[in-house]
DNA sequence: CTACGAACCTGCCTGC
DNA sequence: TGCAGGCAGGTTCGTA
């Protein structure tokens, strides 16, 4: 997926395109995602003011004028664009929504996205146990410290642990621990407040950064313009494996870690 | 509780 | 050119 950066850029970019604008119909063309579409939810959604999106973790949150809520997800392959120049289907577009005013499509090769219709946000059982959003406030080297006492778990799996924080997906776990120097195999509740004050840090900044430049692109990653993001162009780790680091120059180390792949730097990494 | 593998899918790249 | 195998941004679920 798009990680949080992405979901972040898409929510900003079709915000101002839906929000206020009512639906007039919904095509459902494929209901098997990653969980099925509910049946009839054209029927139900129909006539509904898109009241306001916003965004929860990775879950892009439209709120309608009856006071339920359309929870989307785009998994890893997925993305949302605005269109307003009645653009043909194309292969892997799974629904959409007609509004006055334009069509929000959803567009997603390996369908481990998803789209929920539900009357509340916090107590939907997907989000109902989600940690705090890593852009805020709480979230600071204190609350993962207090989080990670009694984890033997890897620190990397850590701070993806979507009960722990929200967010941080696989590429920016790796790059937030190498600008912290800490190794991504080192047992959680092993490392120090002080270390994880500048991994919180670290974690804020790369996503803020990530967020500003758009999002990082892979793939079939598309801005819900369709303009192409750029910020795997800074990205220290994450593929390059055996390149040399750019602090010491020795060549990077590739793991797994829970089936997804880890690089690190050895060396500045401890 | 943790850890791990499988599952949901398609597309792309590599190597034979 | 074709085909098999492995890989990919996420997340849940079942089993040990």
């Amino acid at each position: 997926m798009p990680e949080l950066p992405e979901v972040e850029t898409t929510c900003r970019g079709i915000k101002p395109f839906v929000e206020q604008q009512t639906i007039v119909d919904m095509n459902v063309w494929q209901s098997k995602l990653r969980w099925p579409i509910p049946d009839n939810l054209a029927l139900t959604v129909k006539n509904q003011t898109m009241r306001s999106v916003s965004r929860r973790g990775k879950y892009i949150i439209i709120e309608l004028s009856n006071h339920h809520y359309l929870i989307i997800h785009l998994g890893m392959s997925g993305n949302l664009r605005v269109l307003t120049d009645g653009q043909p289907r194309r292969k892997h577009d799974h629904w959409q929504i007609i509004f006055t005013g334009g069509v929000l499509r959803y567009h997603d090769p390996r369908r481990f996205g998803s789209l929920h219709y539900s009357s509340s946000i916090e107590r939907h059982p997907l989000l109902a146990s989600l940690g705090i959003e890593p852009l805020t406030d709480t979230f600071d080297g204190d609350y993962l410290y207090r989080c990670s006492r009694n984890k033997s778990q890897a620190v990397k799996g850590f701070i993806m642990d979507s009960k722990i924080t929200v967010g941080v997906g696989n590429i920016y776990a790796n790059e937030s621990l190498f600008l912290a120097g800490i190794s991504p195999i080192r047992p959680a509740k092993k490392i120090s407040i002080e270390r994880y004050r500048q991994l919180a840090t670290h974690i804020k900044q790369v996503l803020e950064r990530a967020i500003e430049q758009g999002g990082t692109t892979l793939r079939d990653y598309v801005n819900s313009d369709g303009d192409q993001g750029y910020f795997q162009q800074t990205l220290n780790v994450y593929g390059r494996a055996e390149l040399p680091c750019v602090n010491c120059v020795r060549p990077l180390k590739l793991i797994k870690q829970n089936q997804r792949a880890t690089v690190y730097c050895t060396h500045c990494q401890r």
